[in-house]
RNA sequence: GCUGAAGUGGUGGAAUUGGUAGACACGCUGGACUUAAAAUCCAGUGGACAGUAAUGUCCGUACGGGUUCAAGUCCCGUCUUCAGUACCA
């Protein structure tokens, strides 16, 4: 037998802390009779070792799709916030496994992603490798806490097996197009055959497309490139030319949802506009099947508005302002706006036009045109966050052109500003200064005209927005109607002159797919004359080449440019090398059928889009999955994961499901019927206090002074005196200054190197930082000190401050105090930097709650919980934590309570030693008692009333909260149930039975090692779910609480069978009630039979 | 600014249809066992006041009103926090 470490009483124990003298630290382990340790591996490897929880495709049970969203393995490895969602998924698949479905549970990795290629970049690892590994490293953690996942049907989206498919649906989408009319999804060969018989002229007509005309004698008439690219219009997914958000940091584009506060989602890079050549997605056009989908899914009403502003849906009306130039009318030239209020449309008294509109060129002026153009340049170069900070400051310029308002026939000014946005509507709009504040305040900086069209409202100081209530006048045939009336009938007025309609718009643009990235899918795509050709399906994957370096390529290429292979050779459909590409765009060579492949690789979102389907037949290999395995599991009955996916991967993957239902590829058309937002449990970050500054380099030859760089110095120990530093406050607006000129100039090297983004740059950085902290000499001086430096540079320290560095929260013990040795051994660069003291010389650390990450080293691993308290523990203990929705921090405060409740769980099942027994007993007899197996103690006793009580009453509630998903609650009544049943002294199986089946979704290890003790060879998970029967909770007495005027007074005892006069009767005649009435005569009593009784005096 | 969610003891949080506010747990206080510590067990624990005590009185679910026999819960207004989103025409 092992010898029982775990328990302090045990000889073993005794004699090995008497051997060590009592020097070791304590371990930090819980004694405990009940060994979690070596229950949990055991019963992990009979898992494991007997699929007990493989899903069967063919079954005769009801189905059950439970999903999580598959994490991305990053080399830090899980914390403890990502197994909240799993746990709760878990709970709930081991729940429906207990009522008899079969249940789907798998998990997976979606394993493609920039940082496994930064990764990579720095350490030239492939990330194929490091993937692999981290993929590993999570299973390793992931098992630890004992989920019941159907590993048989993992997935990995950079598995070729898997992306084959990701290939195989973009090809699909490529050969697909979208019919307004019918709103659905068709094969191009479909369009191919209208425009050959009819052109596209009725198509325009119909669905409103706005793509140039032609017959079909036209379409028949064209060259295969050019009904190649006119076909690109309306493919599902097509290359064109398209503004992007280009992050050069990361070298690559990002969609719109990559994209937070102006700067990149990852790394936090600015970003700017860029035209350049990419794949798109045609999702624009599902914005309505988008909108409407969302009323039947049982979704966070949340997450279902997040999802509808980003689709952005405005109805309105399309107007549109012809162009006067020179007092003529130019020919086709109009200016298309969009309005949400065409009731307004008597106060148009000018137009806007984003900087970036193609119109500008066409109508400015002569006049006008050096103005523009100087404000163009301006707009243009600042970035998309400049502009984002900039929205106080009005800016624009008038363009010289009119031109005509629909309906009044006046001539309205064209401006241009950049509060109008290019990539809305349709990059102009029509001002009304007295209805809008943004054209308000353009128009009063302007000095443009404003006209009041509402009655009785006061425009002098601010636009009326208002629409509701407000009554237009001013405005011809609409004044004296409401806004709907006056809108109906403008709209009315428009379409008969041909100037306008009804129109609706949505925000939603089309997803940028191409990323300038190694690790992700290939396309299946290459180039013939420039134009893109898809692979066939049958020659996938096409998989990724191997290169050297995971950077772009010299010319700027992306870099699968750097591939020697990377080539298709069309006549043996294969991978060949780049040196036989066919050179037949020059005179004298000939077209060998050897073409360059796609060098871009898909966008992380679109493995995600479709791995629900493929676990329901994971290892297909001629199918995503096959038909049968889709008509089963249908799709997800209950999807949890993180409501950051709102508006990406849960709007482009319901965009997927919905084109391939539109193909017949799946019977439906939207993957999660139920979805739940675990709330993220955040990190409590520690942060270390301490002296320093900041060094700014400033150009000066530059008018204004340009700053360039600031660096921060760690430390300030060799430059402030004792003195300095209690006056510290007092040097809030000085500056410092380094006089040597030799050094400024050596320092100014270094960065130099920095700047060019080498490899090497961090280690510049910390060079620079180390060597020349200690022998900074510096003074201070009052400000104009800029006169004293005569270098191309000043160098300039800002003001001395205290900075706050994160400390790893491993350094910090429970009274907040840091072990600042360590931390300095950790960070060598704060070795000589001046940490904030307390009075008694101890180094505290202020906390701050942050999200969990790597980064900010606040995260805290699964792994030291289970090894501290178990699985069993952490998982109740998570579910524990609140409500599963909401965010909250971690915190191990309360973790005993989770982890004794269990223990008490465990002596329910075993010999109770009394009291008495344990002051006779020695402590390793008493030990040696409670955990051997023979003290194992189950009666067969029919069980008392009291405990089956406590069982249906906990049975209840226990259903009722897993089905509202509300699992602290449960948790709490397992508690109750356990105390109340130790106070009973229950030992009879009638009720720990099923009290077992209960309890094992939640610690799955502990209920299989006791059902296992209670003689079962099966799993409990083949267990029924035990059933609740009303008859052991009916009762025959209540106490009554009794309240005067509301408040609650006392409680009564009675037979609950007796009428409201009965009652009465019997609360009147109690001697408190006389007490309480104080000789009044109460006005009126209240009874409600089985609740409360309520006298009003 | 807009949209959504929330505000309850020292802490995390309960209260399902308006019906005994603070379940359960942590923490804290006291006690039992122990040479001691740990572990375990028992008792107490929203605040204020009165009383030797049993007990009693008042206050109390962000704030101000209202509806009701009865409000954490419903209605109106205000404030605060968190999340999302934003020159969206």
């Amino acid at each position: 037998m092992q010898p029982n470490y775990f328990d302090k009483n045990s000889d073993f124990k005794r004699n090995r802390l008497f051997e060590l003298m009592l020097k070791i630290p304590e371990p930090a382990i819980n004694m405990s009779n009940y060994h979690f340790n070596n229950i949990e591996a055991k019963w992990q490897k009979y898992w494991a070792e007997n699929q007990t929880f493989k899903a069967e495709n063919n079954s005769e049970k009801p189905k059950y799709y439970v999903l999580d969203m598959f994490p991305y393995p990053s080399g830090a490895g899980l914390h403890v916030g990502h197994p909240l969602g799993y746990i709760a998924s878990d709970i709930y698949a081991r729940y429906k496994r207990h009522q008899g479905f079969n249940v789907l549970h798998p998990q997976g990795y979606d394993s493609f992603g920039l940082p496994a290629e930064q990764y990579a970049i720095q350490t030239g690892q492939h990330p194929a490798k490091t993937t692999k590994e981290n993929i590993a490293r999570y299973r390793e953690q992931l098992d630890r806490i004992g989920f019941s996942f159907d590993w048989s049907r993992e997935v990995r989206t950079s598995d070729p097996s898997y992306y084959k498919w990701t290939q195989w649906i973009f090809i699909q989408l490529f050969e697909s197009w979208y019919c307004n009319v019918l709103e659905q999804s068709f094969p191009i060969s479909e369009l191919i055959d209208i425009f050959e018989e009819e052109g596209n002229m009725g198509l325009n007509a119909k669905c409103g497309n706005n793509q140039p005309e032609f017959s079909a004698e036209m379409w028949n008439s064209f060259s295969e490139e050019k009904k190649q690219k006119v076909l690109l219009n309306y493919r599902l997914t097509y290359l064109a030319e398209t503004e992007v958000n280009w992050c050069p940091q990361l070298g690559t584009v990002l969609a719109n949802d990559e994209i937070v506060n102006g700067v990149s989602e990852r790394g936090g890079f600015p970003v700017i506009k860029k035209k350049m050549i990419q794949w798109s997605m045609r999702i624009s056009v599902f914005a309505e099947r988008l909108l409407q989908g969302l009323e039947n899914l049982d979704w966070s009403e949340s997450l279902k508005e997040t999802q509808r502003n980003w689709i952005g849906k405005s109805v309105g009306a399309s107007v549109e302002f012809r162009v006067v130039n020179e007092k003529e009318e130019f020919q086709g030239i109009a200016i298309k706006t969009f309005t949400t209020r065409p009731d307004t449309i008597y106060g148009v008294t000018f137009l806007t036009i984003a900087p970036e509109n193609e119109l500008v060129d066409k109508i400015t002026t002569i006049e006008q045109r050096i103005e523009v153009a100087k404000y163009i340049t301006e707009t243009a170069k600042k970035s998309e966050r400049e502009r984002l900070a900039d929205v106080k400051n009005i800016t624009g310029v008038f363009t010289g052109a009119y031109a005509k308002h629909p309906l009044t026939k006046e001539l309205v000014p064209i401006w241009i500003g950049d509060y109008v946005l290019a990539s809305y509507g349709t990059g102009a709009v029509m001002a009304v200064p007295c209805g809008d504040q943004r054209d308000y305040d353009f128009a009063k900086h302007f000095d443009i005209p404003i006209k009041n069209i509402f009655e009785g409202v006061d425009i002098s100081e601010a636009a009326h927005s208002d629409k509701e209530g407000t009554i237009i006048a001013n405005s011809d045939f609409i004044s004296g109607y409401s806004y709907k009336d006056a809108s109906d009938k403008v709209i009315e007025a428009l379409e008969k002159n041909h100037r306008g309609k009804k129109e609706i718009n949505y925000r939603l643009r089309d997803a940028v797919f191409s990323r300038q990235r190694y690790w992700g899918e290939p396309f299946p795509v290459y180039y013939k004359n420039g134009l893109p050709q898809m692979i066939d399906a049958k020659y996938l994957p096409i998989r990724l080449p191997e290169i050297e370096k995971y950077l772009p390529t010299e010319t700027g290429e992306p870099p699968l440019g750097r591939a020697d292979n990377w080539a298709w050779d069309t006549n043996i459909n294969t991978i060949v090398s780049n040196k036989l590409v066919s050179k037949s765009e020059i005179e004298g060579y000939e077209d060998n059928g050897i073409y360059p492949l796609e060098l871009n690789t898909m966008p992380g979102w679109a493995g995600s889009s479709w791995y629900m389907f493929r676990y329901m037949d994971a290892l297909n290999n001629d199918e995503f999955a096959s038909k049968e395995a889709m008509d089963y599991w249908v799709n997800v009955d209950l999807y949890i994961g993180g409501s950051e996916h709102a508006t990406g991967h849960l709007l482009y993957s319901r965009f997927w499901v919905k084109f391939l239902h539109d193909r017949g590829f799946l019977s439906v058309d939207e993957p999660f019927k139920k979805l739940i937002n675990q709330g993220m449990i955040l990190g409590e970050s520690a942060f270390v206090h301490r002296l320093g500054f900041n060094i700014t380099f400033w150009d000066i030859n530059q008018n204004p002074k340009h700053k360039t760089k600031t660096i921060s110095m760690f430390g300030a120990s060799s430059i402030l005196t004792i003195e300095e530093k209690r006056g510290l406050s007092k040097l809030q607006d000085k500056y410092v200054i380094i006089e040597d000129k030799f050094f400024s100039a050596e320092l100014i090297e270094h960065f130099k190197k920095r700047n060019d983004g080498n490899d090497e740059s961090e280690k510049y950085r910390r060079e620079v930082e180390n060597k020349y902290m200690s022998i900074l000499k510096v003074e201070l001086e009052e400000q104009g000190v800029l006169d004293k430096v005569r270098l191309d540079f000043a160098l300039i320290g800002s003001k001395y401050n205290f900075y706050r560095t994160h400390a790893d929260v491993s350094f910090v013990n429970t009274s907040n105090e840091l072990d600042i040795e360590a931390f300095k051994n950790w960070r060598p660069e704060f070795k000589d930097a001046e940490f904030i003291t307390e009075e008694d010389g101890t180094f505290k650390v202020s906390r701050e709650v942050e999200k969990m990450s790597k980064s900010k080293y606040n995260v805290v691993n699964p792994d030291d919980i289970c090894n501290q308290y178990g699985a069993d523990t952490l998982r109740m203990y998570e579910m524990f934590l609140g409500p599963l929705e909401q965010a909250k921090p971690w915190s191990t405060a309360g973790i005993t309570g989770v982890h004794s409740f269990l223990k008490k769980m465990w002596r329910l099942f075993h010999t109770p030693v009394t009291d008495t027994e344990r002051r006779t007993l020695s402590g390793a007899e008493v030990s040696r008692s409670e955990s051997e197996e023979n003290t194992f103690n189950i009666s067969e006793n029919p069980a008392s009333k009291d405990s089956l009580k406590t069982l249906h009453k906990t049975i209840k509630k226990v259903q009722e909260d897993i089905e509202n998903f509300s699992f602290n609650t449960s948790v709490s009544t397992f508690m109750i149930a356990v105390n109340e049943l130790t106070a009973q002294k229950c030992t009879s199986k009638e009720v720990l039975e099923p009290l077992l089946v209960l309890l094992s979704p939640y610690a799955p290890h502990i209920a299989e090692e006791l059902w296992n003790k209670l003689g079962y060879s099966e799993s409990i998970s083949t267990a029924a779910f035990p059933k609740f029967e009303e008859k052991f909770l009916v009762e025959s007495m209540k106490k009554y609480p009794i309240s005067f005027n509301g408040k609650m007074r006392f409680t009564m005892e009675l037979p609950l069978d007796l009428s409201k006069d009965e009652i009465e009767a019997a609360v009147m005649s109690h001697e408190k009630t006389i007490h309480y009435l104080e000789g009044r005569t109460p006005k009126k009593v209240i009874v409600v039979p089985g609740k409360i009784v309520n006298i009003v005096g």
